[in-house]
DNA sequence: GCCATAACCATATCGACGTACGGTTTTGAG
DNA sequence: CTCAAAACCGTACGTCGATATGGTTATGGC
């Protein structure tokens, strides 16, 4: 039922999910989906979260992934937050969904809640990621990972805004979609300046 | 009329920008609204278009300026870029009727374009001061302007976000506010590494 | 087999919104 | 002064969407 919410929102966007529409895209009645979600804001606020979950969950995984292959943590990390950016159709629609709940979240603040911690969570993931990245030898020790995880996130929450927005674009020369590739990595070289010299087996 | 649609939007989002309610909100009757714009999508499309334009007057303004008073380039883009982050209420309420507007634009093609065109209008300006750092010896000679200036409109969007969601947010033991300006600071000197020895009367 | 509970449905209600319409007043060029 | 155009107003209409309501049909523990 919330995928047929993320499917609607994702094809025609937050003032195509009715209530109605919903229950059709999804086979269902409208009764029903009212027995399961006591209002319509309900309903919206689920699908919000479970879009913000899945993101969570794919990069976790990314990162669980490079864990176990015992990857540097600066390659796990960028193929972590391409993870993020709307480089194909499925990413593209998941970003639809994400910025059109995040428009709402402007003047509704339970939603804007979620967003918020969305944000703070991928933040999160970061810092400790270039906590990590010290005690393996890949970050300065002095380094500030709050704030090397706010420049990381803004920089990708930023190319994401305008790789949507305009996929086609060309930056000199090149495409945006390598450009945007290469800016995310001379972000990360920026703070995983060190070689991994060992593999610590700390969490993330 | 746009300026009731605007104040509107900032304080209680698109869905509260009705034709009857902008009416009242401007002191009008409903019949004259219609009178100026055929549609309620013409409405908000102007007054989206005017928000965009302000933005851009501003910062062409604080551009003029620091030309005229010959500060370094990367002086006045610092403060241009400043201008573009939601630090005090006039900015967060323009930063919300962008957002809002940007929101929408997901399913509008129209308002998508005054989006476009804005970010655009945006990089190019920053682009140029790339370009015309390399002519006063701020810029290193090889350095592509276009990919500095998509960096560079990457982390102000990006940060833009953060400081909209969470104004009050540390990043260590600094604030958000704080450290934005430092990572803007920080981005700008990856650009402009040189000390500006000649002052071209180059436009912007 | 009983029956409470959950799953499920169709329709009615009611408010809100965009727009159409028919009107009056203001204005300014000739 | 004239009169057409523009500014301006209030209301009515039709639509659509969220929610309420009053149901019927499974389901599963006892």
């Amino acid at each position: 039922m919330a995928a047929a919410v993320r499917r609607l929102v994702a094809t025609a966007g937050l003032d195509a999910a009715t209530v109605a529409g919903v229950a059709r895209e999804a086979g269902f009645s409208v009764g029903l989906v009212q027995h399961y979600f006591k209002s319509k804001d309900d309903l919206l606020l689920f699908a919000y979260r479970q879009v913000t979950e899945d993101v969570h969950d794919r990069v976790a995984a990314r990162i669980a992934d490079g864990v176990a292959r015992q990857r540097p943590i600066s390659a796990v990390l960028f193929d972590s937050l391409l993870e993020l950016l709307p480089l194909d159709d499925a990413r593209r629609a998941e970003y639809r969904v994400s910025r059109a709940f995040s428009g709402r979240a402007l003047d509704n603040e339970t939603l804007a809640e979620v967003a918020r911690a969305g944000a703070a969570d991928v933040r999160d993931q970061l810092a400790v990621a270039v906590h990590n990245g010290k005690e393996c030898g890949e970050v300065e020790p002095d380094l500030d990972p709050a704030l090397a995880a706010t420049r990381i996130s803004a920089v990708v929450e930023g190319l994401a805004d305008q790789l949507y927005r305009d996929p086609e674009r060309r930056v000199g020369t090149r495409t945006l979609r390598s450009a945007a590739e290469e800016l995310v990595r001379e972000c990360l070289a920026g703070v995983f300046t060190g070689e991994c010299r060992q593999y610590a087996n700390a969490k993330r």
